[in-house]
DNA sequence: GTCTATAGAAGGATAGAC
DNA sequence: GTCTATCCTTCTATAGAC
């Protein structure tokens, strides 16, 4: 017996599994309503009834879809290797997740809204940028406890490589300029930034 | 005497600064045709006959604005000073500019609408990081080539450069995360860069 | 009997195109 | 300035679950 809780749950996540798809492709003003119900089936009343409105569904979307999609961060494990191994490993998963088609779309989607809705702006920096700062801050920090790298602002010092090894790659494949690149140039990015960075950071 | 090839220069004009301050505020779908013949005068026909419709028009805007809003770029003049100097000149210009209200919102609209028109994700990128790119490439390779620095691909090495730099700033600031820092924050944060690239480059 | 989901039409406003 | 289309929202009416 399907009990009348439970078919709402249940449409409620097709509601936003359908919308999330619909505002990734087509953006927020890209979407109506009655798109959204005719694929995700039920009725209009339920987006309002659930979401209180498509912003309020608009919301409910992105707020899930940043949870959703940062959870290869939350799974990434800076290792105890020593730094150069470290940090390579840690930059190929943080490319490859952040290069996503999926996750591409998603910043695309937030930042053209950050204006309208704020508060998507700063959920996503904390829950996406700002946690995998904070992951490299405490590797860097204990590498330097052991003397491995030399004293220093540690979150900077996270905020320095990591940018260094993504802004241009993540801008030009953002904005369509160039294709996602191949491995082996990824690979070579990756080398670059490391080097670079432990030039400056090695005691 | 006003003849009526001046008449629709200046029309046009108008039409496109007006249009330009609309969609830097609310965004492609955020503003109507009507809106922007409300506030330029005249008729809604103008911008079918001089733009062919909305996306002609949208077109034009950014395409104006990008030209307009990088001047501060083609005037950016890297030094023949030592590294450390230029770098740090050339930092905070280049940080002042990219972190204004106007190119802002300008990088808001353009990522926005990169998906829907990718001439203009081209467009910016063309005249915007990538013009920078190469004039630190030109200054690095010189200094290579004078000793000061040591060899190494230039192009690579002045990417990591502004974008160790640029990144996360510019991003927080973008999404509304946190207010655009004060001088001072902006002067550290250069140092810090120019001091980590300079270890990892120096002969 | 009461509550909730569904289906769809109606209202009121505004859009882009010509 | 007109025209047609579409938008978000609300409302009515029916069917089913508790």
């Amino acid at each position: 017996m399907i009990t009348t809780a439970k078919r709402s749950l249940v449409k409620q996540q097709k509601i936003l599994e359908t919308a999330a798809k619909l505002f990734l492709e087509n953006g927020y003003e890209g979407v109506s309503v009655d798109e959204v119900t005719r694929a995700a089936g039920g009725s209009k009343t339920n987006v309002y009834t659930y979401f209180g409105g498509k912003e309020g569904l608009f919301i409910a979307v992105v707020e899930y879809l940043i949870a959703d999609a940062l959870q290869p961060f939350k799974a990434l494990k800076v290792s105890d290797h020593p730094p150069e191994q470290a940090l390579k490993e840690l930059g190929r998963t943080f490319l490859d997740v952040i290069l996503g088609e999926h996750l591409l779309a998603l910043h695309r989607l937030i930042v053209a809204e950050s204006a309208r809705f704020p508060q998507l702006g700063r959920a996503w920096f904390a829950a996406g940028p700002e946690y995998v700062y904070r992951s490299v801050e405490a590797y860097l920090e204990a590498q330097q406890r052991v003397g491995r790298l030399r004293p220093g602002n540690p979150r900077r010092a996270a905020a320095l490589f990591l940018d260094m090894m993504t802004f241009d790659v993540h801008h030009r494949t953002l904005l369509g300029v160039t294709p996602r690149p191949g491995q082996a140039e990824l690979e070579r990015l990756i080398e670059d930034a490391v080097e670079t960075f432990l030039h400056g950071y090695m005691p």
